[in-house]
DNA sequence: GTTAGGG
DNA sequence: CCCTAAC
């Protein structure tokens, strides 16, 4: 799955994080462990419009029902070969069948999928039902050509390496002058906005749903079309203010470079094993969002392709600020290292992500580079972690990927976005030293707070009494493997508020007391690794001398 | 990339 | 948690 994000705007930036369906081919099964809710769920954690998850998905006119989702994810081999649906059959077809495969979680084939793409690619969005519909040679009868019937999905541009298949949405920009005149159309949206609840669906002018009783009052439904010309590049730029038509738009008489950023594509891959949960799963797509959305997030500026890394570089240096570089000007997003946690925000209510929003769902955050914050309730929570290997390993997904922080408990959790605000940052800012922290303005987002569980706090004293209080990146490895945004670094930091939590009188703690025992065994451990240090230290010593002497 | 400590 | 010197 990846998510790209798209930012535009005038004075203001508007950030709209969009998302891109990355299928990824498993390298061993035949089959693409991607089931229908597994789609649903990626959708619906991309789009952060609907948590958990819906019921059903409304694709490509189709219902599905994803009662379901919380089956383990089935294993390629038992790939039972798609309905039988003959060209004919196309405009009546059998969603009851969908729906059977779907509770048994039957995935799609990589063929099936990569017909989708194709499919999806060669009648894009302007085709018509009939023609969508018309078979791919290579696709044969199966039911999932009336997945790739769908008028609006949009296969990527191309698959890379041959690894991936790619469905998704982009924003609906052909090229760099008409974005601005043309009159989005609802399918202009990327798909996140095209969400629809209440059975309010664009896609089926095909009327596949009504026709099949499966849910004659189609409610809740998942609208998925994608959409566009997938003209979004990285580094799409227009300018700000209204010089847009103009040919030398860039650079204006102050020598300032203008730059109006249209699209962004924020790179999230996410790998699991057949034999993970959906629950997993989507701990896992959360989890690197948030690590996105929360604030890892790195600007990456490109020349033609190529990094530039240089931030002290000026634009007129590299070569930026020449009117003619503008198509080789690319910005790009990429998580930084260390996951993050995610974000929390709530004005937003999902269904005002319903696709008739003519704006773009942006925020002006009172402050720049504001995160705002997703509440989640993720269904993952009650989904069970596969079993833990290591005995001693520390299993902390749970609260990795839907940490709800007790102090922000009065938020509604219904309450969801993925919107990045990104405030002003106009040509000045650009025109110096890009992406130079200026006041702590944008970028780099303060993590979230994440208290550690007296749980974590357990684990975190079982592997430092084994392990000692000098090899950190061991105790991470080893209790805290899962728990991706707890870093060394994290360990060591509460180590040492547990050895000061310890020491001080329980009246002045704060926070979820930790048992006394625990503590004891903090100080105890503390004491002892102490000393070890400390004998190494002599021994190293003696080892000195007796070199010299 | 890790450690170790101060902020 | 962040920041960073030091390794």
């Amino acid at each position: 799955m990846q998510i790209a994000t798209e930012v535009e705007g005038s004075s203001n930036w508007r950030f709209r994080v969009d998302f891109e369906l990355r299928l990824y081919k498993w390298p061993m099964a035949r089959a693409v462990p991607f089931t229908m809710n597994m789609i649903a769920l990626a959708i619906s954690v991309a789009t952060f419009v609907e948590n958990p998850l819906p019921s059903s998905l409304l694709f490509s006119g189709e219902l599905f029902n994803l009662d379901n989702i919380e089956n383990q994810l089935l294993l390629a081999g038992d790939m039972p070969t798609l309905d039988t649906h003959q060209e004919g059959q196309n405009s009546n077809p059998s969603s009851s069948e969908n729906e059977a495969r779907l509770r048994k979680n039957i995935p799609f084939t990589i063929e099936e999928v990569e017909a989708l793409v194709r499919g999806v690619r060669k009648h894009g969005r302007g085709s018509t039902t009939k023609t969508a519909f018309r078979p791919s040679p290579r696709i044969g009868d199966r039911r999932i050509r009336k997945i790739l019937a769908s008028k609006f999905w949009k296969a990527a541009p191309k698959l890379k390496d041959g690894e991936y298949f790619t469905a998704e949405t982009k924003p609906g920009y052909h090229n760099r002058k008409n974005c601005y005149k043309r009159k989005r159309s609802l399918r202009d949206y990327p798909l996140k906005k095209r969400i629809l609840y209440d059975g309010r669906s664009l896609s089926n002018s095909d009327g596949g749903i009504t026709s099949e009783g499966i849910s004659s009052s189609p409610r809740k439904g998942f609208s998925c079309d994608a959409s566009g010309s997938g003209a979004t590049l990285h580094g799409a730029f227009g300018t700000t203010s209204g010089v847009a038509s103009r040919h030398t738009p860039f650079q204006s008489r102050d020598s300032h470079v203008k730059l109006r950023i249209r699209s962004f594509k924020v790179p999230v891959f996410i790998e699991i094993p057949e034999t993970a949960t959906v629950g997993s799963l989507k701990r896992s797509v959360m989890e690197a969002v948030d690590a996105i959305l929360g604030g890892g997030l790195r600007v990456g500026v490109l020349l033609q392709g190529k990094k530039i890394r240089d931030d002290n570089k000026t634009l007129l240096q590299t070569g930026l600020a020449h009117n003619n570089k503008l198509d080789a000007l690319g910005l790009s997003l990429e998580p930084t290292v260390s996951q993050s946690p995610p974000p929390l925000c709530n004005e937003d209510h999902p269904l005002l992500l319903s696709c008739n929003a003519p704006q773009p769902l942006t925020r002006y955050p009172p402050v720049p580079s504001v995160v705002h914050n997703i509440v989640e309730q993720s269904a993952a929570d009650a989904l069970p972690d596969p079993p833990s290997t290591s005995v001693g390993s520390f299993v902390e997904s749970d609260h990795d990927s839907a940490p709800s922080p007790p102090d922000m408990s009065d938020k509604s959790p219904m309450d969801s976005r993925a919107l990045v605000a990104i405030p002003e940052m106009d040509a000045e800012a650009l025109a110096v030293v890009p992406m130079r922290k200026s006041k702590r303005s944008e970028a780099v987002q303060r993590r979230i707070r994440r208290p550690f569980s007296v749980s974590e706090v357990e684990a975190l004293v079982h592997a430092v009494e084994k392990l000692g209080t000098g090899r950190w990146r061991d105790v991470k490895l080893r209790a805290f493997d899962n728990a991706k945004h707890r870093t060394y670094v994290d360990l060591k930091d509460k180590w040492k508020t547990l050895v000061h939590t310890a020491r001080i009188s329980p009246q002045q703690r704060r926070g979820e007391p930790v048992p006394q025992v625990l503590l004891d065994r903090v100080l105890d451990a503390h004491a002892y690794w102490s000393q070890q240090q400390a004998k190494q230290q002599l021994k190293q010593q003696s080892d000195t001398c007796r070199l010299l002497l």
